[in-house]
RNA sequence: GGUGCGGUAGCCAAGUGGUUAGGCACUGGAUUGCAAAUCCAUGAACAUCGGUUCGAAUCCGAUCCGCACCUCCA
């Protein structure tokens, strides 16, 4: 079995082969911490995720870069609005989004370096830049790329050079540069900056926005590394850009592979801050919705379509994870304190082998989510006829532990139920062997209130949340 | 204008030449003091028009519709 990934660079699906044979190296592209984090940005997190979480599964070591952009223009208008310095501004935004990370049950990457935290390597490497004649600086003292030097230049992007037309925005300083698709990699300081200023050899100013990536990245993983991720809409310019600084500096190829996921739309249209039509996490939390739904939404659509949410979805999200975790509670009851496994059910043989066909093809994860959804099916029907053993359970859970691995929300934290709630089931047990109708119901709805529902099985009552 | 993605049942969503994808909802049944929950069963589809083929959701051509990117958006 072999991993395959679609690379944009090649546009066709190719077997994941990391540069040293054993260990991915990746990088990707981060928020800028100007606001919260929408759950559109999210989307292409929960794909990193998954992806680091397959490639572990297929046996890899992974080492995952995530920058935090922490200083751009919109970053400096915004704390300069509210007067407060830059780091602290951003600072509540970078907490929000390690804490909304935590809520969605994403592994944390192995490095989160700050833009503000890499001046020098940025500089470093516009010098380089300079001494092979890539770069110069216009009259404002500002450092540009000049793209016409790469010849690679639009290879990810398939730009057509001559096509590159007038619908596109018109640069407000074009006229300091060589070839207006040219772009900064240092920028002269503006009195808008504020207090937001670096010593470079070219003068006072800050970096560019597409040369911190380049910087970090081949900082923390090497000049060249695996694969590079991002959203579709960073394919151009900023990866493109990125590509052009790293690799005429160090002469060697950049990302050897390059995923791109798509958007999350609303109403047919890209979530996005401009529109207005967005949601943040904690949003959609207030609403009632756990990060466990959140994250199934996000998670159960291929990473490549354009994932259009709905409230509708997380609704129907809830009533498939319920599913899943009677299953799963099912399986615990079972194998009761037994931990020696047996080998799996008739039912469960091919679920892992499934699982994995349909991942390793770029990531399929409806065909995934398909396997497991039969072998629940499969195994409540047997299991009606044929009691499982308890080996079998703890097979199974093994099995269900192995691939949560990869998705991630399978599990349920056990719920911890407070002693009145305990002394009302108890009640409730006592009126409904009497007989007592109304009392029972009573109390059922009592515990409601508590935020559970009581379900009578032959075994006796059972508690769940709500 | 250039580049790219897409249109599959009530909704969501896999599938790239022949075999039940899957989930949610609906309906029926089992279970239940009544419920709820759960479990089981179940129909229904490939944007349009033409072509290739024994056979097309899948390949080819045309058309219609939607979305995105084209200089700092995940």
């Amino acid at each position: 079995m072999a991993f395959k990934i679609y690379n944009t660079m090649s546009r066709t699906k190719e077997e994941l082969l990391p540069l040293d044979g054993e260990h991915v190296r990746m990088y990707t592209c981060g928020p800028t911490v100007y606001n919260y984090a929408h759950i559109g940005n999210f989307r292409a997190y929960m794909f990193e995720d998954l992806l680091r979480r397959y490639i572990k599964f297929c046996g890899f070591k992974v080492t995952q870069v995530q920058n935090l952009t922490d200083v751009d223009d919109k970053t400096i208008r915004a704390s300069i609005e509210q007067g407060i310095p830059l780091k602290e501004y951003t600072k509540t935004y970078i907490d929000a989004f390690f804490s909304d990370l935590a809520k969605l049950n994403i592994e944390p990457a192995e490095h989160y370096p700050a833009a503000t935290d890499y001046i020098p390597e940025m500089i470093t490497l516009i010098e380089k830049l300079f001494e092979k004649g890539y770069a110069y600086q216009s009259e404002d003292g500002s450092v540009y790329y000049s793209i016409d030097k790469f010849a690679d230049y639009g290879k990810l992007a398939r730009l057509d050079r001559e096509g590159m037309q007038s619908g596109a925005r018109v640069d407000q300083d074009e006229y300091d540069k060589d070839n207006a698709a040219d772009f900064a990699l240092w920028k002269a300081y503006v009195p808008e900056d504020g207090d937001v200023v670096w010593d470079s050899p070219w003068g006072r100013g800050r970096p560019g926005w597409h040369i911190e990536c380049s910087a970090m990245s081949m900082k923390l993983l090497g000049e060249s590394f695996d694969i590079h991720t991002g959203g579709v809409d960073n394919i151009f310019p900023h990866h493109e850009d990125e590509i052009a600084q790293s690799e005429a500096a160090t002469g060697k190829p950049y990302s050897k592979y390059w995923m791109h996921c798509g958007y999350l739309v609303v109403d047919g249209k890209k979530m996005s801050k401009s529109l207005g039509n967005f949601y943040t996490l904690r949003e959609i939390m207030d609403m009632g919705y756990t990060g466990r739904e959140v994250r199934y939404e996000l998670l159960t659509g291929h990473y490549r379509q354009s994932l259009n949410f709905a409230f509708k979805s997380l609704d129907a999200n809830r009533a498939a994870l319920k599913r899943l975790d009677e299953f799963s509670v099912k399986m615990k009851e079972s194998m009761g304190s037994e931990t020696e496994a047996s080998e799996l059910p008739v039912w469960a043989e091919s679920t892992r082998a499934r699982f994995a066909e349909a991942m390793d093809d770029d990531m399929n994860i409806s065909g995934a989510m398909a396997a497991i959804f039969d072998m629940v099916h499969a195994g409540n029907k047997a299991l009606a006829t044929v009691p499982i053993t308890k080996k079998e359970a703890v097979a199974i859970s093994n099995l269900w532990e192995e691939l949560d691995a990869v998705l991630g929300i399978l599990e349920r934290p056990e719920e911890e139920i407070a002693d009145e709630v305990m002394e009302l089931l108890k009640a409730r047990t006592l009126a409904r062997a009497e007989k007592d109708w109304s009392e029972s119901d009573r109390i059922r709805d009592a515990l409601a209130e508590f935020g559970w529902t009581v379900k009578d099985t032959p075994e006796g009552p059972k508690l769940r949340k709500i």
